[in-house]
DNA sequence: GTTAAACTAACGACCGGTAGTTAGTGTGAG
DNA sequence: CTCACACTAACTACCGGTCGTTAGTTTAAC
């Protein structure tokens, strides 16, 4: 069907070029019709791109509910790092959408501003409170350090962005198995005893 | 000088329009002269372009060796924590600059790639073994982790640009105060004890 | 079973607009 | 008098989008 032929093929051009970089005519061309043709499926360009992103959205909710049920029998730390492997997992399988969904969340189109952070949003209040819920549980159970959940959750996101930026500009292959490496140090912390505040030295 | 001038403000469309997106027009409307004035200075919008971005690496080289020799005396960790707040500081300052750099590490326009690679990647190599030292020295001094120096390098890149990229999704009021919090979570680590690895639990 | 209307999905031609770039010209300071 | 720097005018190339048209298929009435 070309209506799915040209999502696919626009999230390809919208990830590599952006919203304004990517051309009608060379979507059409690389799915085998004319441009006009593209407005037998598509409102316009903007209707097609928010079609792309709201596809990719779901898909990225679905997948990453499904991981938080697949270990839900498991210790906190074992989800947790589940979860950290699951977010990379999911965004170094398919570099198109990974290209896509960075340049969506930190350049998106400014007049397309709104709907995306909302689009985006949802992605992270779906999960961000199962995440802190998780570090609330190990907290509770004296394996992980009593700090702030909210605090732990932006932590872990720190990391896995922080990963993901390193994977876009080493490269998967120099990269990836450094994964668990970068947890451990993670969990374990890099650092004997307490770290002190610069104004606080001898508190 | 108009030399100047057009620079300052082609950094700041680069930046929120990228390469493909910035416009000459706009460009020379915002300097006060017309788009052909700019041909005057430039050899076109390519030059124009590396001009901006070598401008900002030099200056971003310059203040990170800066901040080195600053803090040359000081404990390891506390030279570490000093540049991890110097990266976050020299970025937060200038958002037009930060917004430049990330784009340009993340999504260059492919035909300039190599050559952006090529001048990004000179202020890593110029910074990151100054860093491993710091951990070596520390480990050393037994105050950091036996971990491999290369990959606390990396573990600290990916705090540092996970910190950048929280700080543009959520913005630098809701986030700056955070800082200090992430280090000292990085630095003592999240859990109590080792990191098991799955396969070897009972190692 | 035939036939006519309606729908789908493609097309070429073209619109107004903007892009980067070039050629040629005016002008004012040293 | 020169030369740096601004200008106007024009160019080609491409953009997103609209137009009328056509071929093929589905639908429904007779």
């Amino acid at each position: 069907m070309s209506y799915d032929k040209i999502k696919q093929v626009a999230l390809k051009h919208f990830a590599r070029d952006g919203y304004e970089g990517a051309s009608l005519s060379q979507i059409a061309s690389e799915v085998g019709i004319k441009k006009p043709s593209i407005y037998n499926h598509y409102a316009g360009k903007e209707e097609l791109f928010l079609s792309v992103l709201t596809g990719i959205s779901d898909d990225y909710k679905r997948f990453l509910a499904s991981r938080l049920e697949q270990s839900e029998g498991d210790s906190p730390e074992r989800q947790l790092f589940r979860m950290y492997t699951s977010y990379i997992e999911y965004f170094t399988f398919d570099a198109d959408r990974t290209d896509f969904w960075k340049r969506v969340i930190m350049f998106p189109p400014a007049f397309l501003k709104e709907r995306i952070v909302q689009i985006v949003g949802e992605v992270e209040q779906l999960i961000a409170p199962r995440l802190a819920a998780l570090f609330s549980d190990g907290i509770g159970r004296g394996t992980i350090r009593a700090f702030d959940p909210g605090e732990l959750v932006t932590l872990f996101y720190s990391l896995v962005n922080g990963y993901m930026m390193g994977l876009m500009m080493v490269g998967p292959h120099d990269f990836t198995n450094k994964l668990e490496r970068i947890w451990t140090m993670f969990w374990q912390g890099i650092g004997y005893g307490e770290w002190e505040t610069e104004g606080r030295r001898d508190g």
